[in-house]
DNA sequence: CATATTACGTCAGCCTTGTTGACATTCCAA
DNA sequence: TTGGAATGTCAACAAGGCTGACGTAATATG
């Protein structure tokens, strides 16, 4: 009866099988997870890389290359490459920073922002999917696990990022 | 107070806020869940598409090449260049099929075992505190919205895999 | 039996996206 | 003024996707 963190808990959900089923549903859902933005992008001729940069620079608008780097967690000769294209298209705009004149500070132009919204719109569409598919209950416990799966550093720019929205 | 599925659902859960949150973790969480493979795989030499491969010949042992292909969604020449070291490096075993001589069923030997063990303890071991600090309730959302998530062919594969350890 | 199809392997070439290492520039801060 | 930080860039390389083409063996089908 009491399945719920108690002292009299059962511990049958951490069994190798249920364990293993857990990491075959990753992997599988992380396919559908990145199916719809990967065929828009290859229609505009990017990657995944480049939605990721745009992603956070809309995320955290202003924000520089070296942040954006702690965010990827890619080096910046990587970066570079991604946001360089950005860039000569037109999507992304890079400011010198006023109070720091090294610094870049990094915004998307209309025509990036468009981008991100049909990428994220995709995303989200799917996102509601499974949300509304699955329940509130278990959408909770959907983060709750996904947060926990996270390593310190990529739970800290996690909850980085989401702090810029509140 | 009914926020579970009813008539009279809330559907704050599906706000584009939580929505993004929902894909943000994703991002984050699928890092830590590649995270400790990753290195043991580079001490070997290997990469990722090494680990899937093993991971569904152990899964599935016999498996054809056909079928690791339709699992793993990648095309012949992407698999067959993975496969080929495996085998040169003595981790898998190809038998020819001894109905359909066309065939060639897929083997992990000792070796091949002993690193695909190596891995997926590491994989489980991060799974495993994850489930366990989100308890099972959790455990339970988390899968529903995975596998909500999945485009329909790779539930067909998700669900195939499982019925194997029945 | 002749032919088509399937399963698999392989060669060649291309792309994205990651890596290291080296080096130049700019500019803040001690 | 000088050291170090932030950034950009060049070169080279590797993993791992992709397409296209071709060959071989074996099965399936007419």
């Amino acid at each position: 009866m009491d399945n719920t963190r108690g002292s009299g808990e059962s511990l049958l959900f951490l069994t190798d099988a249920h364990l293993r089923r857990g990491i075959e549903a990753m992997f599988f859902a992380y396919r559908g997870f990145t199916a719809d933005p990967d065929r828009i992008l290859a229609d505009h001729g990017y990657g995944r890389a480049h939605h990721r940069a745009v992603h956070f620079i809309n995320r955290t608008p202003g924000t520089t290359v070296n942040n954006l780097l702690a965010i990827l967690g890619v080096t910046k000769q990587s970066l570079n490459r991604v946001l360089r294209t950005l860039i000569e298209d037109g999507l992304v705009e890079s400011r010198v920073g006023r109070r720091d004149k090294r610094e870049r500070h990094l915004f998307l132009t209309d025509k990036g922002a468009a981008l991100e919204s049909e990428l994220s719109e995709a995303q989200r569409a799917r996102m509601r999917a499974a949300f509304r598919d699955a329940g509130p209950q278990a959408v909770a416990g959907f983060r709750a696990v996904l947060e926990a799966m996270m390593d310190p550093e990529q739970k800290h720019q996690f909850d980085a990022v989401q702090e810029v929205s509140e």
